[in-house]
DNA sequence: CCTGTATTTGGCTATTCTACCAAATCGCCA
DNA sequence: TGGCGATTTGGTAGAATAGCCAAATACAGG
């Protein structure tokens, strides 16, 4: 693979990463029902609001979330709605290789 | 975050991250022009041959491959199509995101 | 200006990944 | 059966992650 090749697929990768985690894609769903700020996010999560924060971030930089700051509160919203699509493909791929399991037909 | 819920995301969320790598993302679109054997991919990745192998692994475990070897070669193929439709929305969050920089007008 | 609330950042540890080499397996055929 | 090409597996060092706590920062009011 070449250098150009390769870090355009380092670019996709690392999108990909940034929702490759329970707690983003949790978030991820979350936000499409509309902006929420981080401690609504942090209660529905259950986890230390640094680490939702720090999430939150990573989401950030990888171009898939932005924050809004109004007041002391910062809200977050999705920024690019087509990977909501990806859920119903990961549920395919959770369908099927549950099929392959039980089946064993091959 | 309930456990159930917590598992479904772990679910969802080991699925995108069996895709988070550069050369598994090279792999899954090598394979959307029909099945390969580990010796073809190794080539075009031009990485160590036991490297491919384990890249091969993690997404045949995550369901997204399948091997089937016919006499001493093992040939691989995409089982879920539908994670070809990821890369055009990855591309849409990477040109969101060269276009925010650019512009700098938020 | 001081306090309280909201969020981010720094630091640290435990865990998981990744890549390579070496060694083990597998299937074919001389 | 012995050797060969193809692929996987075991082992390991180094890099990257994830989570929590503590501390820093940002804002709104009083």
């Amino acid at each position: 693979m070449n250098p150009k090749d390769r870090s355009r697929y380092e670019a996709r990768a690392a999108v990909l990463k940034s929702m490759a985690h329970p707690t983003r894609l949790y978030i991820v769903e979350a936000l499409s029902g509309g902006e929420r700020n981080v401690r609504e996010l942090t209660d529905r999560i259950g986890a230390d609001i640094s680490t939702v924060s720090k999430h939150l971030s990573v989401l950030r930089n990888a171009g898939i979330i932005r924050d809004e700051k109004r007041g002391a509160q910062v809200f977050y919203s999705l920024v690019v709605p087509c990977v909501l699509n990806f859920f119903s493909c990961v549920e395919t791929v959770l369908d099927e290789r549950a099929r392959e399991q039980a089946g064993w037909v091959r």
